[in-house]
DNA sequence: AATATTGTGTGTATTTATTACACAGTAACA
DNA sequence: TGTTACTGTGTAATAAATACACACAATATT
């Protein structure tokens, strides 16, 4: 039988990539007033769930991301754990979990995770009817601490990006390296130089051109290109560069 | 009244720099047979511990620090939780859990911290009886899943040092460069060029020459530095290269 | 007094990476 | 036929990474 650990829970940043932006998925949270049927407040907070008994925290986030999404096998990745007493403290907060999840233990750690999206392919059926893309830049008014784990998502998507080809996970099989740069600067929140990126793109050994060009745009049809792992892998070294 | 969580706690992989070696501290865990007398099993684990009612994690780790070593205001830092089932499940760890702890859950989530101490300043008294020193490349059989955990320490210890001026934490604060230089060999575990790494660090403007040599060394006296957080984050740059 | 030991301080040539920057061309569409 | 939007390309300047050798100073050893 699997029941709830009441003080435990996952977490799961949810960022959607689609328009050259970046989005995150938020979900509605409003208290109605018993009486009066208004709302006490409203405010959004990330995807999050308790572990169940038996359960991988791994899995749990897992198993939030495919009820959000719909999607498997996606980029999921831990970034911290966040486990303040005060986290779930605010009037709000407190309203809610009394009247929503009585249960739920006065402490609960939470840990979480990042994941990266291709917002097209999430089915808005599949997203729970509560939930919405909102652009990182311009977030809502966020309950808990979720600020605070959306700040450090980003920052940990931002520096994964730097460090390893993470970012190709969420392109399509053939790519353009304008959708390379596009994705690129949609996370870093930056633009770069057309031709020094392509420049350092192209001297990755992993990044293969097809003998393929794009068809039907309305410009210069560009070339396509693959991602490998598996030259990635056999090729890269260890790097002891002090950067700061 | 304080009380620990059962299912939620913290362990800290305390690295200790000392010889132009990284050390780290782990605790002996023995158990005996309550007929014969004879151990079971021996083996080591990290220090951790439960947290408490009302207590932060990030405090919870800050109070198993201070209590392994005496020492407060130390570089503490969380680098991943782990809660997969089968972290605790394997014989010795049941066996060890029923006889010793038997109010524990049968799932606990432990968040990761590491810490980086001067092996010469932890008191031995103030440590833990069972507690001791093993150089890094050489550790004994552990516990539970802390062979995975000690890992992961180190990779994260490795990738800040690079990222972040975090090792000149541990030099005292007058420091030589080859005293900067052994310790970012022993921390990567490789030998750097000693006129390349001392041109590295002479370019950073937050490393400062300090009119004073040292004394009664039998060679060249060094110049000593002093490493200056405030210019470092006056002077830093956000930096946006691609590098894997 | 001589010598061994151990670490200090210094420079250059080569290669590689970063940065800033401009123009001609192509496919679709209006 | 022009407009739109993107493709593809190169160079010069600067900065960083790498590989590598010798003279010197302070102490300890004989």
């Amino acid at each position: 039988m699997e029941k709830i650990l009441n003080n435990i829970s996952v977490d799961c940043v949810i960022f959607g990539y689609a328009d050259d932006s970046l989005y995150v998925m938020l979900t509605r949270r409003e208290l109605m007033d018993a009486k009066t049927g208004q709302p006490l407040f409203t405010d959004y907070t990330v995807q999050g769930h308790h572990i169940l008994t038996g359960e991988n925290v791994d899995d749990a986030a897992r198993r939030v991301l495919k009820e959000k999404t719909g999607l498997d096998n996606i980029y999921l990745k831990q970034f911290h754990a966040f486990g303040d007493i005060s986290r779930i403290q605010h009037t709000n907060d407190q309203l809610w979990l009394k009247t929503t999840y009585p249960d739920v233990s006065d402490y609960v750690l939470t840990v979480g995770y990042y994941s990266l999206v291709d917002k097209t392919k999430v089915n808005p059926d599949e997203a729970h009817s509560f939930s919405s893309w909102f652009p990182v830049a311009e977030l809502p008014e966020l309950g808990y601490d979720h600020r605070e784990i959306i700040d450090k998502a980003l920052e940990a998507l931002q520096s994964a990006v730097l460090k390893e080809p993470v970012a190709f996970e969420l392109l399509p099989e053939k790519f353009t390296l304008l959708q390379v740069q596009r994705l690129y600067e949609a996370i870093l929140g930056v633009n770069l130089d057309r031709r020094n990126f392509r420049k350092k793109i192209n001297q990755m050994k992993y990044v293969i051109p097809l003998d393929e060009k794009q068809n039907g745009v309305p410009h210069t049809p560009a070339q396509y290109f693959i991602f490998s792992w598996d030259v990635y892998h056999k090729t890269k070294k260890e790097k002891y560069n002090i950067s700061f």
